[in-house]
DNA sequence: CTTCTAATTGAGATACTGTATCACTTGAGA
DNA sequence: TCTCAAGTGATACAGTATCTCAATTAGAAG
């Protein structure tokens, strides 16, 4: 396999201490297919398309990894039951939720690099990254009375 | 039943065209009670405790609804099966969640008034909360290793 | 290249959470 | 008080994430 060619994140996992399996560059890649936003189950159907050899269990143990590796993110936005994995490229996401119509806006700068660096002094911890959601009424929904379905 | 007084949140229930019921009254209640991360399992108990006779189904549409009002907001700490309902007591919240222990930090300067009103014109949107959240290690966890437990 | 070993995997049974259904009850306006 | 749409409770159901364990594999060491 052509290992010479390691992206940010495969290094990221190598430098943690993590073996770099085919099961989790798998998962890696199907998540950067998926565009950034993909439920659980968007994501099993990937994986299976990209190799169908590769077990659920190892998709959600990759999942599980990766959020604590600040490469992935779960994020509840549609439904209660599957969360909606976010991945994180530069270990930060931000994006806008419509509490009618589910519609995910995402916009770029949040400004919280100086924050990030005054929490880090002041509680003596490490960052490795951050998700900013908005919760609200999309363009569309504004002006429609809060109600349900 | 003292109606009479009403709390910001049940105000704003029924401004929004909805009927204070018992059973989201209590779900209320119970979600105050549980210091603002409670997950849904916690907070059956919680309700249960308050009055055995709500059924699991206005508990989980009672926070369906919240969510949507911005009162609550479900985010994923721990498990992925399990999101935690996060209380907005003023439509915010904050906090670092430490990937390696679960542990949860809250803080409560954000500075984000600027960028909700920002994003409020530029977008046509109508914000009415939103949810920070950081991710990494903790003091404790920060000079160890990141493995899995 | 071969050996070695702990880390990781795949399969599927299992556990558990959130939803759907529907007859009954209730909040709140008239 | 009356009325009825909104909301509820019980429970069966659906679907997702976890657990277990024997088999496999990544990567270090020789």
């Amino acid at each position: 396999m052509s290992e010479e060619i390691l992206s940010p994140r495969m290094q990221r996992l190598r430098d943690s201490g993590y073996k770099l399996t085919h099961a989790r560059i798998t998962v890696l890649k199907a998540l950067e297919r998926g565009g950034g936003h993909m439920t659980s189950t968007e994501l099993l159907d990937e994986v299976e398309a990209l190799d169908s050899g590769i077990g659920r269990a190892s998709v959600f143990r990759a999942l599980d990894l990766f959020t604590r590796l600040s490469i992935v993110r779960p994020t509840y936005i549609d439904s209660s039951v599957t969360p909606t994995y976010v991945l994180m490229p530069d270990g930060h996401h931000h994006h806008i939720i419509c509490t009618q119509c589910s519609r995910v806006i995402e916009f770029e700068d949040c400004g919280l690099g100086a924050l990030t660096h005054t929490l880090e002094e002041r509680l003596g911890v490490r960052l490795t990254g951050h998700l900013l959601e908005f919760y609200g009424l999309c363009s569309d929904c504004k002006d429609q009375p809060v109600r349900e379905e």
